[in-house]
RNA sequence: UCUGCACACCGGGCUGCCGCUGCGGGAAUAAUCCCGGAGAGGAAAGUCCGGACAGCACAGGGCAUCCUGCUACCUAACGGGUAGGGUCUGCAAGCGCGAGUCUGCAGAUACGGCAAGUGCAACAGAAAGCAUACCGCCUACGUGCCGGGCAACCGGCACCGGUAAGGGUGAAAUCGUAGAGUAAGUGCCUACGGGUAUGUGUGGCGACAUACAUACCGGGUAAACCCCAGGAGCUGAAAGGCCAUGUACACCGGCGCCAAGGGCUGCUCGUCCAAUGCCGGGGGGUAGACCGAUAGAGCCCUCCCGUGAGGGACGGCCUAGAUAAAUGGCAGCCAUGCUCCCAAAGAGCAUACAGAAUCCGGCUUACAGGUGUGUAGAGAGG
RNA sequence: CGGAGUGUAGCGCAGCCCGGUAGCGCGCUUCGUUCGGGACGAAGAGGCCGGAGGUUCGAAUCCUCUCACUCCGA
């Protein structure tokens, strides 16, 4: 099961693919990151926080996008900002296959947009790069969630 | 050619690379991979109405609440639309001494009822709703006093009064203009004009229009309560249905080692029960998956009917289906707009409003720029 | 997706149902009091009631549209 995982990092030409594996869906495993994720990379315009989740399958790393509406109150500007996000996600996340998985985890990544205008694809596309790195250097420091408070009804992947 | 208005339509394009979500085909136990083709709007928005669809409720009638309100038609339905009627406003021309009237054009119109009841109207003003009199006008009728006169009577003042023409207040003051009449005046009377109600005739499906006759002329407000007529059962896809791993559990069946407990029996054996353990069945049901859910009051072309909204017929087409939620990014070229520039070339910047969430029909609101048709006006040429 | 509500002075709120004068507290300004400040006393300024249109003689109030904000429903 692991090696399913290894194979999916080491692949040699490594894929820019962003498929529905990739994105977190589950709302138990989303109110964990929330709620206990730690906070790895902030600038001025997104912060990203990050956790260990179990994974029963071995799974690719998984992120969550948040624009609040808040920030911006027509759907086609908070559309806009979840895509150019995803985007810089997908061409700089190759950089994640550094890190050393714990068995029976996976990364869960939590990025939230936090600017007023909407994100220029360069500045963007620089940031993703600085906080990629930063959850790299700090990989084996973060939680694994759930803690032990919650951790017993032990099965949660689908 | 320019400008305005109405209606209809478009609302960036092409190429390459990297990606996303369904569908069809293929490979594979599966994860997944390959190929092909498809993939936001006219408003997808606001959620202001109406339906479809679904669940629950339902003998019949009434009350309450809410909504609608000229007429006919369209429609599955509507508070929407079309056509028409009335009213009001503005402009222009004509008629009339005047009040007004008539015609044309343009625009607006939530447009049942204040001749059932209740309420309201600040300030100003005499008075704002069972009437009343500030300034003004008058002193005819009646009384008193004064003056003049032989007298009849005349003049003046006061009282009792008359009046609602004029002034003034107001958004609104008891139909308007003119005349007769009068002490002065008044729809008191007459003429003309305006309006209301009733009846009859004519035209129209109808709203209503028009003619004649009779009676009459002390308001406004119902987007005030209210009355009248018509309509609405309630709840909304988080509706509703279906499948269901794991954990825990109602219940059922089977098996069973050691030890402890209770009953038959005071003790022992035996047997039964309970509890525990294991295995199997099993229901409700959490996470989650699927259906609902994308072929429909559907779209396109042509023809016919209708003033029109719309309706009908033949033929053709398949046109998003996501669910922590796809429809994107980069590069180049072109197109359009703005700025720099006398202009051209060139350069730079920008590319409207805005993102499906069960689906339709409307309404309202936002929208750079552009195209076509019709129509009105102006200018130029033939 | 479906509902409910609120916008009034610098701030927090009345007034709206049932139309006519826009008010309260804190704050602000000036003066007095004090050696000075606070507290206290006196006087005063500050609003076209979120925006647009309509009904009405007249709209913060009634009706329609619109903008912003808040809350509720798994």
């Amino acid at each position: 099961m692991i090696s399913r995982y290894i194979r999916f990092v080491a692949t040699p030409p490594f894929s820019f693919r962003f498929s529905k594996a990739e994105k977190l869906c589950l709302r138990t495993h989303t109110e964990w990151l929330l709620t206990q994720g730690q906070s790895v990379y902030k600038c001025s315009s997104f912060r990203l926080r990050a956790a260990w989740l179990p994974a029963r399958p071995a799974s690719p790393p998984k992120i969550l996008l948040s624009v609040s509406k808040r920030l911006f109150r027509r759907a086609h500007e908070r559309n806009r900002t979840k895509r150019v996000l995803r985007e810089a996600y997908r061409l700089h996340k190759h950089a994640l296959q550094e890190i050393a998985v714990p068995d029976g985890y996976y990364l869960a990544l939590h990025i939230v947009w936090q600017g007023r205008r909407l994100p220029s694809w360069d500045k963007t596309r620089a940031g993703m790069a600085l906080a990629l790195e930063a959850v790299v250097q700090q990989a084996a420091a973060l939680p694994r969630l759930p803690g032990l408070a919650q951790l017993p009804p032990a099965q949660q992947e689908p």
